[in-house]
DNA sequence: TGTTAGCACTCGACGATGATGAGTGCTAAC
DNA sequence: GTTAGCACTCATCATCGTCGAGTGCTAACA
């Protein structure tokens, strides 16, 4: 007993009315919503046949089928393959995002929220990450008494900023002055490069060494892998409209998830380079959401940094209309950060320009 | 028939019990449990008495009694006028501060999480605003080709950063020196008065107009009222153990709030000069909040910008519990804006600093 | 006059019971 | 190989009676 054709037929039906009613399939159902030319008794044995080959579970006697997690693979598998997955909703993802959102962090939350409204499921936007970045320029500006903000702009146009104390009796100039001397010094390395570089001129300029040594934590600080990124998280109280999601305990685990930003970003987070990632159910790893799939995608930005894009949903998820979503604001969103500058969008600095 | 000590004393009785249980109570329980020397009988016509007067409400005849939106007027306002509220957790808040925290925005994050983990509510911290902070320094700094950073710095230590356009033929040195005209035309002034100072220079410089009007527009931008601000949330899960939210529709419009971060801000903003602001159940005027509560103080900065914290939460609230923290909270941010530099909590600095 | 014991009454919560119907597996006929 | 028919299973739902918490009222008591 093999998996013929109509077998498949049969289970893709299955899926796809599971898909859009939550509710244990029917071989009665099938025959007559999806005219498959058989008779009621016929899909039953089919899909007694499929339950065998572990495609289908029934949730008691009396009740039809549902898809198991081995269904969702082989059509999700059979949806990457055949390569209908088409960015078909590009044009209205672009929509989303004409003459708006300019610094990196608006980006990233428009995209969530705009993932989350075109297919009504948790959207996880992660910022650009990954390669080190190279410091371009490090400037900085006086802030207060004895404080000055430091700004790093790096090749991949992504500007870190935290307050640092100096010794108070430098002034704009001097400032400006050290600013120049320090680009000098670290243009062109890693940011961890810089930290180490910084703290070496610690024994050969013998002025400043306080704020030296300042500078150099917070390049080490930058370096740290645990330094929290903003999250972008889009649609939750869309996930309150699934019944899969109606018991408590599952809301709550999601809703903590969702808080604890850290750890959704390492769920969400792609180690691979491949352009999409599926975890079905089970396969996902995590014991509290066996019945959640994750699917994420990569965009990159013109520094070769990746981010990465995803929703959760339950199980019988939309897939094909997700990957198709994922694909488009990948698209657009390495197109963001790959065009033009990487904190403005192409139309955004068109908008400007029009201004002259 | 009027509002006696006895019945006062009943009234509270019934509240604290409600607030701890969320089942009606009855006169049976309060006549064990909170040994008045009273019998259940007695209870009992008072607690008539107490229903007339508005104060308990009746869910059915066989059930016990509910305390009104009146009720916990009356408790909270007796609360407040006793002057119990007392910073009492002060030195366990500011425990979660030690050598924390640099960013305001993680500030103001963390503030969220310590006080729904105190509170076990839904808290909610908006940053420092209302006064127009006054510009000290501008600066700009070079990204990429043919942008650049604008960072101000205003008195009130917050930096708003966005990148603008400007004509590439510029070089570090032409930025600096411009960033050091700039400041000396709009220091002082306010953010609003800057941008029509700028505005206003483009008819007598008349090298890089479109860099002037896109700097104009910057600030104008930055003095909408509608700018998003970053609003931080925390315990929203925690909400989801209340039986009072555990009607589906509840925690969505619930969790809808707080996705529509303003809205959320613009129900927890503060309008008058108070320290707290207690709105209970329908008081608060928003139609799906009609049973819960929202309970504000007020902190404020060095620069005499205010902020808000607020805690949402079932109507019967530990309002006592949720006052103090407020307290002791608003007291602990009022003076890590106030007292060192407003981007950095004395601890980080004087721990920077032990490094000389 | 205020307090309390006693009692009848109300009504939601809960569990048992039975009807309903969707769906299955199997068998036999086509 | 397909299908009609049928017995069987079992979740769902409404009904019904029991249970008990809680009340209001009355009468007795201090």
């Amino acid at each position: 007993m093999g998996m013929d054709e109509r077998k498949y037929r049969i289970l893709q039906a299955i899926i796809d009315d599971y898909i859009l009613t939550a509710e244990p399939v029917g071989s009665r159902t099938i025959s007559r919503k999806y005219d498959m030319g058989l008779s009621s008794a016929t899909i039953r044995n089919e899909m007694s046949d499929l339950e065998e080959l572990g495609y289908l579970d029934q949730p008691h006697v009396s009740a039809g089928r549902i898809p198991s997690a081995k269904a969702y693979r082989l059509y999700v598998d059979q949806l990457l393959e055949s390569g209908r997955i088409q960015a078909a909703d590009e044009p209205s993802v672009r929509a989303y995002f004409e003459g708006r959102a300019r610094q990196m962090e608006d980006v990233i939350d428009h995209a969530a929220q705009v993932i989350s409204n075109m297919t009504d499921y948790l959207a996880v936007v992660l910022p650009p990450s990954g390669r080190q970045p190279r410091v371009r320029t490090i400037q900085l500006v006086p802030v207060g008494p004895g404080s000055a903000l430091v700004v790093v702009v790096t090749d991949s146009g992504i500007i870190r900023d935290t307050v640092i104390p100096y010794p108070g009796q430098l002034d704009n100039d001097s400032l400006y002055d050290i600013s120049r001397r320090l680009t000098d010094e670290i243009a062109g390395h890693s940011l961890q490069e810089a930290g180490t570089i910084i703290s070496g001129m610690i024994g050969r300029i013998h002025e400043n060494e306080s704020f030296l040594s300042s500078l150099g934590t917070f390049f080490q600080d930058r370096t740290d892998p645990k330094a929290r990124r903003h999250v972008a998280v889009g649609g939750t109280s869309k996930m309150l409209t699934y019944p899969e999601y109606a018991d408590r305990d599952r809301i709550r685990s999601l809703l903590s998830l969702v808080e604890t930003r850290d750890r959704l970003a390492s769920i969400i987070a792609q180690n691979g380079n491949v352009q999409f990632t599926v975890r079905i159910g089970p396969e996902n790893g995590i014991p509290e959401m066996a019945d959640s799939s994750i699917v994420t995608a990569v965009y990159s930005t013109r520094a070769g940094e990746q981010g990465t894009i995803g929703v959760i949903g339950p199980t019988r998820m939309r897939y094909s209309r997700v990957l198709s979503v994922l694909t488009a604001m990948g698209q657009q969103l390495s197109e963001l950060f790959g065009a033009g500058d990487v904190l403005e969008t192409p139309e955004a600095a068109e908008k400007t320009h029009e201004k002259e």
